[in-house]
DNA sequence: CATGAATGAGCGTTCATTCAT
DNA sequence: AATGAATGAACGCTCATTCAT
């Protein structure tokens, strides 16, 4: 998607319908003539990126087999293996995305679904493992876990997107393995 | 600071001279006698955030006692304790400023100091830690597990920011002290 | 006429080409096949008013008789009657109307065209009347009279099209053959 | 007003906020620091246009005497003496902005408000004409004839604007006179 | 004939910035 | 120090018109 080229580096003000066009090859009045405003090309553009995560974030957990702790592991590293996230421009497209969230509530919502989707994808495995007795946490500290887990993912997002740097190379998801297990009181 | 109120619901883009300035008393040519670009005044209220914050941790900090883990604790604490950061006006204009960081130089470069900052506060503790014997990890792992941490808290304010019901309440600091004893394999 | 529809009630500006398109049931593209310009679709929608209307007028004058004053109410009814102007879509556009006459110069002149057209029609009545001593007008009092009624004509329209309620049901006809008689000194 | 000018020539959709502000000597960002919006400056012409009017029409009301039919031929004289409406510029400005009155509610609510003002100068001489005897009309034909005199206002600046070589100069004003005279039955 | 994607000029509007007072 | 009028560039968006199919 040109839109989130363009946002990777020049936010969502910056990235201009024409300037979104350029990247794209297309004239300004064509992009409206498909999305009709500059915040359903937003939409259109997250919509795109969930779509993309979550289907690799499937085949990630279809791939982890039945022990709760390959889960577990499968869906932080579908988030940050290699390189702490993948493609560097959806990852700085994503952070200021994540800033237009807080201001226009359509996009607010989208994310606010993007994120529930992906909650519901973890509570399950740490439900699960929780109850089989693999992970030895109380059961109200599912929750908090869940939170915890997102958080920081997101957080590795934010950081991927401007101190680069900061964060050892590869070394993301393998931190978040540990603190989940530390967190869920999983044996090693 | 005025500005951040604005920006905590509108974004930069979204905060107006003349907005922050009617916010704060003031005209909008008086703002700009003072200041000369909008760059500048995001330069001094992140200035006066990273300020107020380094404070109140640098306060923290002291008041934590000779023990590594009560340090780490600690800082963790000033960063997430009561409810997933105290104020929410300061932690929407901080994931705001975050989408700035990635698109304006200059606040990146300052925002990369202030991360800096942080890191340098966190790392001697982790560094001592794991010297006395406290934290059983090797010394590979901790420029890791700083970014680790780092990125858990910047992800709760992410979440605080835009998916606050995910967090239960008060749970950010237990659950990410949690995850940094898994991390830094600490006995308790 | 799918125009007449759009400009009532948006006027000519606001009436685009794709939606004036949507209420034929046709496509942009397929309009501009037919019309190539959308001051030619004003030219021919004012063209079917100005025939609908005319053959309306023509018939009236027919039915009218000898008398010179029954041809001059019928020309009045023709204008006024049921209503103050049956057709409130078709006053309205032709209002809308009025404002590009004084703006497009090609339109201004189809409208001119069209105003001489019903003088033309009135006139012959009035001289008539004047030379048969039906109307105790002077000959130089014929012109100014021709003007008058169609003045008061377009007056009822303009004001059937923006402050209906001003005008009592039913009113505008006879209100206006009364003028008339004034106005010609016929007696009744 | 500078929107007077360029609407009397290109209507409203045709004046530009740069055209009018050009034409007034100023930039378009000025005109909006003070108009807001082009309503707003079409609201204000319209403002300056009814006071001007109602001034000099209330100045001619109080010259015009205690005599009903002197009054009757001030509320006449003022819309329209001296060749069909004075200011050929207001005229056509007044016509552009009846087919926004259709369009734009505000407006549209500005101009019944105008048009009941109008009326309600126009009702009460009327009124106590037929009361005194000097008008020898049914009390039922009150309302009719202040909306048919108005219409007839209303028409000829329509005619003024469209299709001036239509009305011999001058005849206007006497042409309603006279029109007024039938339709209330004064004696002459 | 008919479609609808594509163009591109131009619109109203916003706003950081300047400057006379 | 302080005001707020003024500037001007840039934006999102609309739409008459064209054209490949």
């Amino acid at each position: 998607m040109a839109m989130m080229k363009v946002m990777a580096t020049q936010g969502y003000d910056g990235a201009t319908i024409s300037g979104i066009a350029k990247e794209a090859g297309l004239t300004s009045g064509l992009v409206h003539y498909h999305f009709g405003s500059k915040q359903e090309i937003l939409l259109h553009m997250m919509a795109l990126l969930i779509a993309a995560h979550t289907q690799r974030l499937n085949a990630a957990l279809e791939a982890a087999g039945e022990r709760r702790v390959d889960q577990l592991d499968a869906f932080i590293n579908a988030h940050l293996a290699i390189g702490a996230t993948a493609d560097p421009e959806a990852t700085a497209a994503w952070v200021s995305l994540t800033a237009e969230a807080v201001r226009q509530p359509p996009v607010g919502q989208a994310w606010s679904t993007a994120l529930d989707t992906l909650a519901e994808h973890l509570r399950p495995i740490i439900d699960a493992g929780q109850q089989e007795g693999a992970f030895k946490v109380d059961k109200d500290d599912i929750e908090p876990a869940v939170a915890a887990i997102l958080a920081t993912i997101q957080g590795y997002f934010v950081l991927a997107a401007t101190n680069r740097e900061l964060i050892p190379r590869g070394s993301a998801a393998a931190a978040t393995r540990q603190m989940a297990r530390g967190l869920l009181r999983i044996q090693t």
